[in-house]
RNA sequence: GCCGGUGUAGCUCAACUGGUAGAGCAACUGACUUGUAAUCAGUAGGUUGGGGGUUCAAGUCCUCUCGCCGGCACCA
């Protein structure tokens, strides 16, 4: 019997029934079986023994593919296990799962043993020890029966539990090499052999199938890449990733600071508030021109108020409470309600919608503990928020219009993004019919602007579906920050009405909308994104003045009060100390303009520019100076 | 919250198996009077996160607790 098989660039050739992939490969060369360590028939991925048994297109998996490299991954993680079995014990392990992510891959295991950092070195020598060893790795299929007999007498109940949930129809096989074997989908590389660089990261706890229910087993993260100098080109990446770490940029630059005293609670350094002034001031003026009306609201309001709107039934545990002349507070943990209430407090004309209510708010979220981090996740942090009170003909209108602004603001800071629709979570309020309407109108919008969006089922806000914006930044590491949610909830929860044409009272709908999302997660998202290193506008000193000695003191500080006058974040170094070391530390502050003065300068009224990366600039004007720095903060380059 | 790690001068880090807490930078004082990434010398700086315990003796061992870090869970 012979099969046809259709290769990648659409040859079709006849081999003998059986013929597995590798024979494919070496059919066509023999580099390509050289390189070759799976394939895949009719598009899914299957080991290189796999036969032909029929009609069918068939690829070649090389590690130059994401398949490849997942491949590679996934049988670094089984050689990981075989390592740890060995050291620890074959039933003093039991194996839950090891898949691949995103630049490695992890097995969890249960040993009784706490495993830490220390560990990973000799678990990596054995790795290698049975990497030498070349052991052949082989598929074979098991019935349901054997294999809960076969992990039975291994006593592994984690495996035995996954066998327990595979669907009835599924086929289970299992992966050998040498002694070890692992219940495992495949496919894998041939042999152990194959595996070249590989690298154990980190050990950390993590619940048996993502449950905090179950038990908690031992994960180990590591990473592996087809040669060496990959391996060691990511591990590199890291460390750059590392020096842009907010948390120690943020310290080094003095930009804020943590204290025991407040965990997760921001303080503003000088220099750090500079750059907040200078992000609110910018939406502001983003959002004044498109006829949103700044407001504040109370931090602390009567605990009745959070019942009404519904965060006491779903968002109690994580808010903070006080109990004041008996009465009962709570820090607002969103602006939401307040927002209804400062609606509430005037009558409106179908004349006057929407509506723009927008405020710069400081919220308090009890995160749990072990939730905490930096910028990133507070405890208390400002929502550049706003609330939209729209007629229903206006929703689309309005959502695609907030789109628009979120994209302008965006595309200063240089961040692409991307989007994700979410809808009706399983704890929500309010009737099906609106929750349709609302996603629908979402949907409506996206598709009319022609933009691509994840779909996230089941993720939005308790009281309505949202358009998350997820920006990726130089790192190209994604982080949530703008969000329009749309809300048929909180009007009819607050009793919200607008006078309409007909002189009768209609409900509105209340968009709610972000744009950084948390002021204090941006301004740690851009620390890294900017890697310190911010631009003029946003920079806390834009101009570091630097006289020669002693004797330019004098000038130094005419110069300043010229730049000060000008509006410009300027410091003087009137330290007693060399031009040179002077320099240094400007540069180390990241200060993009330093401005040397001395003799020359001084008679001709005039500065010397030094540019933050780009070194001397020459002799200028101290007034074209100022022009030119004004333009370049206006233009916010 | 859970698992593991960690906490020493303002900062970055030392201190072998328990035996007098130390360095660099910063700060302060003085000298030098400075032209594009660190001038020299001197001085001061600590209840080793906090409480309790073991010991002749604790930064080091045990215990409780707080913060932080890496994950997990959570993330309206």
């Amino acid at each position: 019997m012979e099969v046809k098989v259709t290769l990648l660039g659409g040859d079709v050739r006849t081999y003998d029934q059986g013929t597995t992939i590798e024979q494919v490969a070496e059919s066509i060369s023999m580099g390509l079986k050289k390189n070759a360590i799976a394939g895949k028939i009719n598009g899914k991925v299957v080991d290189l023994y796999t036969p032909i048994e029929e009609d069918c297109q068939v690829e070649i998996v090389t590690l130059d593919s994401k398949e490849g490299l997942e491949v590679y991954r996934h049988s670094t993680a089984h050689l990981m296990a075989q390592a740890i079995k060995r050291i620890y014990g074959q039933k003093a392990v039991k194996l839950g799962i090891g898949p691949v992510i995103e630049d490695g891959f992890y097995y969890d295991i249960d040993i009784e043993k706490p495993l830490s950092v220390e560990d990973l070195g000799a678990i990596e020598k054995e790795m290698e020890r049975i990497v030498k060893e070349n052991l052949p790795i082989s598929r074979r299929v098991v019935s349901r029966e054997e294999a809960l007999k076969i992990f039975g007498e291994l006593e592994d109940p984690l495996k035995l539990d996954l066998i327990n949930d595979l669907p009835a129809d599924s086929i289970i096989t299992i992966y050998d090499q040498g002694e070890f074997f692992d219940l495992c989908r495949g496919p894998h590389l041939p042999s152990t052999g194959r595996i070249k660089a590989f690298k154990l990261m980190s050990v950390a706890g993590a619940y048996w199938r993502g449950d905090s229910n179950n038990q908690m087993l031992q994960r180990i993260y590591g990473t592996a890449f087809p040669k060496k100098a990959d391996l060691e080109h990511h591990l590199h990446v890291l460390e750059e990733a590392k020096k842009r770490d907010h948390r120690k940029l943020g310290k080094e630059l003095e930009l804020f600071m943590f204290s025991e005293e407040a965990p997760g609670m921001p303080f503003y350094l000088n220099k750090g508030m500079a750059i907040r002034n200078e992000l609110e001031n910018f939406s502001r003026e983003q959002q004044n021109r498109r006829s949103y009306q700044e407001v504040r609201t109370p931090l602390m309001m009567n605990q009745r108020l959070w019942e009404q709107s519904g965060h006491w039934d779903h968002y109690h545990e994580n808010m903070y409470f006080t109990d004041v002349d008996d009465v009962k507070f709570a820090l607002k943990p969103m602006n939401c309600p307040g927002h209804m209430l400062v609606y509430k407090n005037s009558l409106h004309s179908y004349r006057e919608l929407p509506i723009r209510i927008s405020e710069f708010g400081q919220v308090h979220r009890h995160e749990m503990s072990g939730a905490l981090n930096g910028m990133m996740r507070v405890r208390t942090f400002c929502q550049d928020d706003a609330h939209i009170f729209v007629r229903p003909d206006q929703i689309e209108d309005e959502i695609s219009r907030v789109i628009d602004l979120i994209d302008h603001i965006y595309q200063i800071f240089g961040f692409e993004y991307k989007l994700e629709l979410s809808t009706r979570p399983e704890d929500s309020m309010g009737s099906e019919e609106l929750w349709e309407i609302a996603e629908q109108s979402l949907k409506n919008v996206l598709e009319k602007r022609g933009v691509e969006y994840v779909l996230n089922e089941g993720d939005g806000a308790f009281y309505g579906p949202k358009i998350d914006f997820h920006i990726l930044d130089a790192l190209k590491r994604s982080w949530q920050c703008g969000t329009i949610q749309l809300d048929f909830q909180f009007p009819e929860k607050f009793d919200l009405s607008y006078i309409g044409e007909d002189n009768q009272k209609h409900r509105p709908v209340v968009i709610h909308r972000a744009i950084y999302g948390s002021i204090d997660r941006f301004i740690g998202i851009i620390t890294e994104h900017y890697s310190g290193a911010f631009p003029v506008w946003l920079a806390p000193v834009q101009v570091k003045l630097l006289p020669v000695s002693e004797n330019f003191i004098d000038y130094a500080l005419q110069v300043k009060e010229a730049l000060g006058e000008a509006g410009i974040r300027v410091d003087v170094d009137i330290r007693n100390e060399k031009l040179g070391y002077k320099i240094r530390e400007a540069q180390l502050e990241k200060v993009p303009y330093m401005l040397v003065l001395g003799e020359n300068e001084r008679s001709s009224e005039s500065v010397t520019i030094r540019k933050r990366g780009e070194g001397d600039q020459g002799m200028l004007s101290t007034s074209a100076f100022i022009e030119q720095i004004r333009k370049e903060i206006e233009e916010k380059k």
